[in-house]
DNA sequence: TGTACATCAGTGAACGCGCGTTCACTGATGTAC
DNA sequence: TGTACATCAGTGAACGCGCGTTCACTGATGTAC
């Protein structure tokens, strides 16, 4: 490799432009054939160059993955942000459970769920996992986006007077699942159904008890009786 | 293709045990390297056999994977057996919270979650997601693995007492997605972390109310009140 | 501003390797007498 | 039980295609005077 990007080299506009364009066409083509079975030069005809130039902006495809994986940190912090933004506008005005599941869309996928946003995290995720140099780029990754949701959820939280029955993080966690299976039915050509997750949020909130921090209910004195 | 197995000839032992030999190996080298990072040859060479013996068994690549998913569906009801059996041995013995996350379990990988079983799983959906073809077949197996494990959540829930303090449906969904997202931490060298699972059980249920299929609770009459 | 030259960024032909698939073959298994 | 033959199941060499990667090249961009 001749000219080989250097570690923070002043780079060119038209070079980034390049890259740019290679990234966004190499997300189409993985999300259609996957990973693997995407062809450095199908990535490069979506994006309208020849292979020449793509072994010129990354050592090989492996840099790509790498390069495309840190691109969606950055991208979901820009999400984050908008998302924020929404929040603050719509805060009050609109019932937690929307406000949730919004927020949870919004860091999922850069925007509203689609197809080949949800298959494309599904690919990286799973691509990471079968390259063991790649566990903890894609950890970090994952731990952002937790902190992120977290952060947005509390908000939400402290917002609409309420507080979790179950400890935050593991609340946490349960919702992202709630969230992940929801959106795992657009790859099948369904709709997503947020159902579940919304009732999942009223069930595992509750008004915020006025002395903060209480000790966590236990097993029996948290059961709700017979509704009569 | 001089050979091809007909729709419900009779076939040899020795046929049936080179296919089943094939398949095995299938699957330990789709969790490796993918369904698409795969070659013909990689898989012959780990079940001992050359190519020429594959393509006498299967029409093409295509044909193991679905094949495979029709073996999976085989393997989630003798999965789903054993685990009844088990359910049955322990009832009243476990805390309900241990037959639930166990029978979760066995049906997600059809005995203890393991790497390669949680990695070829997931390999299969993102391969049934790409290729139209295997939509119905992959969402039908889905199905059959949503209603059994059904069956057994509404079994054991009957023997401890309790109901879901959300549609019924929507539990098991729920209950799926923290599951898997449980799971999923196996796959970049964490522990499988059931703690958030057995909080959302606790948190979702209550015991059985006397009166059968009483009115949905409402959004605020199901809000537990701050526990002092 | 204009010219001469240097560097950069992308081109496109060429390479060789590995893949999916085919097929004439051989040894194993089954069948008839 | 033994022999002769037919069918079956897997072998392994061969095919051609498409892939990842390289590299001598050319036109575009930037710089010095």
């Amino acid at each position: 490799v001749v000219q080989q990007v250097g570690e923070d080299q002043p780079v060119s506009a038209r070079r980034t432009h390049t890259r740019d364009r290679l990234m966004a066409a190499a997300l189409q083509v993985f999300a259609e054939r996957g990973v693997l079975g995407a062809s450095v030069e199908v990535i490069c005809e979506a994006a309208g160059f020849t292979r020449g130039a793509f072994y010129s902006n990354f050592a090989d495809k492996d840099a790509l993955v790498l390069a495309l994986l840190q691109a969606s940190t950055t991208a979901q912090f820009a999400a984050a942000e908008r998302s924020l933004d929404e929040l603050q506008a719509a805060s009050g005005e609109q019932p937690f459970e929307d406000l949730v599941s919004r927020a949870m869309d919004r860091l999922g996928s850069g925007d509203q769920p689609n197809r080949q946003a949800v298959l494309v995290q599904q690919e990286l995720m799973l691509h990471a996992a079968r390259v063991p140099a790649l566990w903890a780029p894609y950890t970090a990754f994952l731990g952002t986006r937790t902190r992120q949701l977290s952060e947005q959820i509390e908000r939400c939280l402290v917002g609409a007077g309420l507080e979790f029955v179950l400890p935050f993080d593991q609340a946490i966690e349960v919702l992202s699942g709630a969230h992940s299976i929801a959106q795992s039915r657009i790859l099948f050509g369904a709709a997503m159904n947020t159902t579940p997750l919304r009732s999942l949020i009223l069930a595992i909130t509750r008004p915020r008890s006025p002395m903060a921090g209480g000790p966590e209910p236990s097993r029996f004195t948290d059961r709700r009786l017979d509704p009569c």
